[in-house]
DNA sequence: GTCTATAACCTGATAGAC
DNA sequence: GTCTATCAGGTTATAGAC
């Protein structure tokens, strides 16, 4: 049996750059970001690095794209499910977005950072006419409480669960949590968000 | 009567450049921002930056100090008065971070953001273990729920305070919320998210 | 496709005149 | 204190050999 070449192992050299960029760009950002350092990860040179990519900007961009959708993308399934009412809805995607969340935890510290400027990006991705309105999530919730703007709820809701993990390093750097308590912590909020979001919607 | 130097106006010049940097350093992070950048902005040159500050690492650091200690150290006095009740602490951290933000939108996602892998900076700053304990606000809220965490209710209300100008850059990028809309929005969850955490502590 | 070597550029910092 | 000019180092991107 031939020896396994590092492509057969680790998949085509174009894919363990992308993978290599995931990792450094989410971590650092663009711009503290140098390509050297994604072509060492991806252990190839820096010039094929450019020769797949052609430059730093567009190896980020398509980076971007990916994680933008990886973020916001799913939410709009859940959410505009007609068939699900809005106590089951607000479940499911607490419980989604945690689990994803917690297999990416710096993917919104990232996202939201690196989105400051860049308006252009988010609107070729997101059909967003679309989520305003036709949502049944914003549907259901002006039918519980017409008077108080849907988007408040799902704002409340997204705080709540993503907040944990923007703040998560300040946390852990103040002391207030050690890294390895933050997982059961989430889990916890993972049962205790909808409840949370229910009282809210009654509230007056 | 003599004309005014750019100095007589505007403050000394260390005081200019610093900022100058303020608003640099906030916008881009550490790593996009360029000291000519600055220099720039307080209308003087490089080199002069460098005279007062030594370096630009040296000049990030006395600002994100500051900008630490604007975004977190409003917080104890608040929490631990011990005179306070538990609904009107509430009351008063969501209305004083909530005006604090507005005059400072995008302080969260710089601190936040540059906090990552630099955890010495902030257990300078905060005293840690007083923060945790002897806060009557930790107190006040085990006696009304001894079975839960107390940190929850406290990222709770961060999320909900903090979250919608972290995510605004994203949600203005996506035609969710136009940006004159945005401190209408804010001003009402001042009112609301106590309403919404109230309900919550009570929620089974 | 992949490498080495290098070009072209940019950025932080300093030297030295005023 | 403030400026101009420049250095030293690092970074992206490309040329050219294999």
């Amino acid at each position: 049996m031939a020896k396994k070449t590092k492509t057969e192992i680790d998949g085509s050299t174009e894919e363990r750059i992308k993978e290599a960029a995931r990792i450094v760009f989410t971590q650092k950002g663009y711009a503290a970001t140098r390509t050297r350092d994604i072509a060492e990860k991806a252990g190839i040179n820096l010039a094929l690095l450019n020769y797949y990519f052609r430059s730093k900007e567009k190896l980020f961009n398509q980076v971007m794209l990916e994680k933008i959708q990886q973020l916001f993308g799913m939410l709009l399934p859940v959410l505009s499910d007609e068939t699900t009412k809005l106590e089951k809805k607000i479940e499911m995607v607490v419980a989604n977005y945690i689990d994803m969340l917690l297999a990416n935890p710096d993917l919104p510290l990232f996202v939201l950072s690196e989105l400051r400027g860049q308006k252009e990006e988010l609107q070729k991705v997101l059909p967003i006419e679309k989520i305003i309105q036709n949502i049944s999530f914003i549907k259901q919730l002006q039918e519980k409480r017409p008077d108080i703007q849907p988007i408040h709820f799902l704002m409340n809701i997204l705080g709540m669960t993503v907040f944990p993990f923007i703040a998560m390093p300040a946390f852990d750097a103040v002391g207030i949590i050690k890294k390895n308590d933050f997982e059961k912590l989430i889990q916890e909020r993972k049962a205790l968000i909808p409840i949370w979001v229910k009282a809210m919607i009654k509230a007056k």
